[in-house]
DNA sequence: AGTGTTTATCGTAATATTGCAATATTAAAT
DNA sequence: ATTTAATATTGCAATATTACGATAAACACT
């Protein structure tokens, strides 16, 4: 045991949860406010940005791109990382319609 | 080492990534998903609902009720725990905004 | 007091995550 | 071809998470 069931679950269920726990870091949660901030999607700033080692912020941005959360380009040496859009609107949209579903209800407590 | 170095980061990042941590896990989105689905919302059905032992269970809600998720409120011998939509208005809100700000900007991916 | 029902906690095994030093890879620039 | 710069990978130690059996705690009802 130690291994999350997946197969007990949705597949979208499994899709949510996916994408919030890639955002379910603060450092992770850093690194997409970072590129939300500047303007041009540079990106090995991040490293300068953030309080942690190279390795530490390669492998954080590894899970947001398995996670489907973000995009990288080659651009020369150097990895031209950005935001994918989509999976902010899945997340946006997967929380406005829970919400309207809660809103419904009367809640108990 | 393992640890999140959760000082070095804002408190409304550690906010965030406290709520999206919660709902990282398959069991813990098909909790909530089954919270908003059931008119009153009972608890113990959880346990028949989901494919998982009742100790699992008891342990998930801990998480979402940690993070602030969920509230719990004693009912005789049974427990009655319901969503905490201000968590939800928090992330839909935080979601909503973070697309505003993309769609703002030309990405270069 | 004794019984059943519901939920929480403890203990523990299996696995995953976090973080970094060291090293490798890739590609531009000299 | 070497050097320099940017990023990725490997290996490893520390810690966290997931899952569950066994057990405890809390409460209602006889």
């Amino acid at each position: 045991m130690g291994a999350t069931k997946t197969e007990h679950f949705t597949d979208k269920q499994n899709a949510v949860a996916t994408l919030t726990k890639a955002l379910g870091h603060p450092a992770r949660i850093a690194i997409i406010e970072y590129l939300i901030k500047v303007d041009s999607c540079i990106c090995g700033d991040i490293v300068n940005e953030l309080p942690l080692a190279q390795p530490t912020i390669s492998q954080h941005l590894k899970e947001l791109k398995n996670a489907g959360l973000i995009k990288g380009n080659v651009e020369g040496n150097a990895i031209c990382y950005c935001i994918d859009e989509k999976a902010i609107a899945k997340l946006r949209d997967y929380f406005a319609n829970m919400y309207i579903k809660l809103s419904k209800k009367n809640n108990c407590c």
